[in-house]
DNA sequence: TTAAACAAGAGGAAAAACCCTGTTTTTAAA
DNA sequence: TTTAAAAACAGGGTTTTTCCTCTTGTTTAA
């Protein structure tokens, strides 16, 4: 029978190394490659090496680090398999791994049957995650949903906001909200003066990374 | 001992009704009322209704649906533990609900124990979610990072939109890609007609809705 | 090889966005 | 009841954006 073919990617040699043996001592995996960093990784697979079933790629390390090297496969290998590995539950780190392709994030003080599982459910189901990383996925929905109005905006600054980022002139604008457009003009200042954005794309962009419009 | 208080907001009598009763066979939790629709449960509490400890809230019902009502609650009652009960497992009901504050997504012909297992959850931890909720909201994670260039732009097209969501002026971007003012204009109009965009604020979000900017 | 498509760039002008300094009216607070 | 801040609005000027048409040189495809 056909093993798959798995490659580690981890600064950590020792844990590199009983990893690798770790996922041969399983029938059906086989590692084919350990490598030290993300640019050793990207390298072969740049000369043309082909993808193996399920990549084991450590977060933190040096020379390209986890995020940087799902980037790159994000951008020119969007079919590999990976699988995170850390240290820390970090909430960003998760999201951003997850955003960029990750197919999941696995904390390294897991059970090593959960490993197995882990490979058998992305090579089946596409994902995995632990109840853990998904918790800290769910929260993370709605922290940013709370983490909203640093800065305490009124009722219609906040409808002026929402309709700026659509594709309206100030005057449309105006009219919908039953002001005059020197008024909207005042709103427009004020928020640049407290947001402290030049121009109206920044004004947008305060919006969308404050959840005050949906994406 | 003292129960914790449920509410069950659902337009289905019959559904409604036997929840309540399994809800009301644990020890724990007892159902306070059953609603029928968003906007009942939306009055009692603008008039001055205590919370629940866990608010049960269907997705689709007449009069306020579950995200309408969910709205209303991530605005007013912020700290309202909602489980959303839902047929379906759609993704995007799914991710507007729980980017909206529900604590967790409930398909309806979940296992009954389940529910006992939710609710105790939702009190312990604040979240709760099925294997195959987290899936769906892995997926999505991804999805959206895939769908990317629907429109195949060229490299230079790229960099132009992606300086263009900063605060910069076509000047300034001219500058920084040393091409003449006049060609940036020429880029400007041509991604306004191919993306069916009015002005440089629907380029902003085309940019961000496909992933070409990183908000 | 000739035509078509494309990229870079120019001129000119109207529209929209931006900025500053004011006045009047409301609202809230002392 | 007086005062003061905040909201609505105006005038008027500068800059940027947007739109249209046109030129020139380079690839690309028939």
């Amino acid at each position: 029978m056909k093993t798959h073919e798995i490659i580690i990617v981890d600064d950590h040699l020792l844990f590199a190394r009983s990893l690798a043996s770790l996922v041969d001592s399983y029938n059906e995996y086989t590692v084919k490659y350990t490598f030290q960093n993300g640019s050793e990784l990207v390298d072969k697979l740049a000369a043309g090496m082909a993808l193996p079933a399920i990549i084991l790629l450590d977060v933190k390390m040096p020379v390209m680090d986890g995020i940087a090297t799902m980037k790159w496969l994000k951008k020119y290998q969007p079919d590999a398999k990976v699988l995170a590995l850390s240290m820390e539950d970090d909430e960003k780190t998760i999201l951003n791994m997850l955003r960029n392709g990750a197919k999941g994030y696995l904390l390294k003080d897991i059970q090593p049957s959960l490993l197995k599982k882990a490979l058998d459910t992305v090579l089946e189901q596409g994902y995995f995650h632990t109840e853990q990383v998904a918790n800290t996925l769910m929260k993370s929905l709605n922290d940013d949903s709370k983490k909203k109005e640093r800065i305490q905006l009124k009722e219609n600054e906040i409808r002026f906001i929402k309709l700026a980022c659509e594709e309206k002139t100030y005057k449309e604008i105006a009219d919908e909200m039953f002001l005059s457009p020197k008024t909207i003009d005042g709103y427009r200042q004020h928020l640049f003066d407290i947001l402290n954005v030049k121009n109206r794309i920044g004004l947008v962009m305060y919006a969308i990374k404050n959840g005050i419009v949906e994406v």
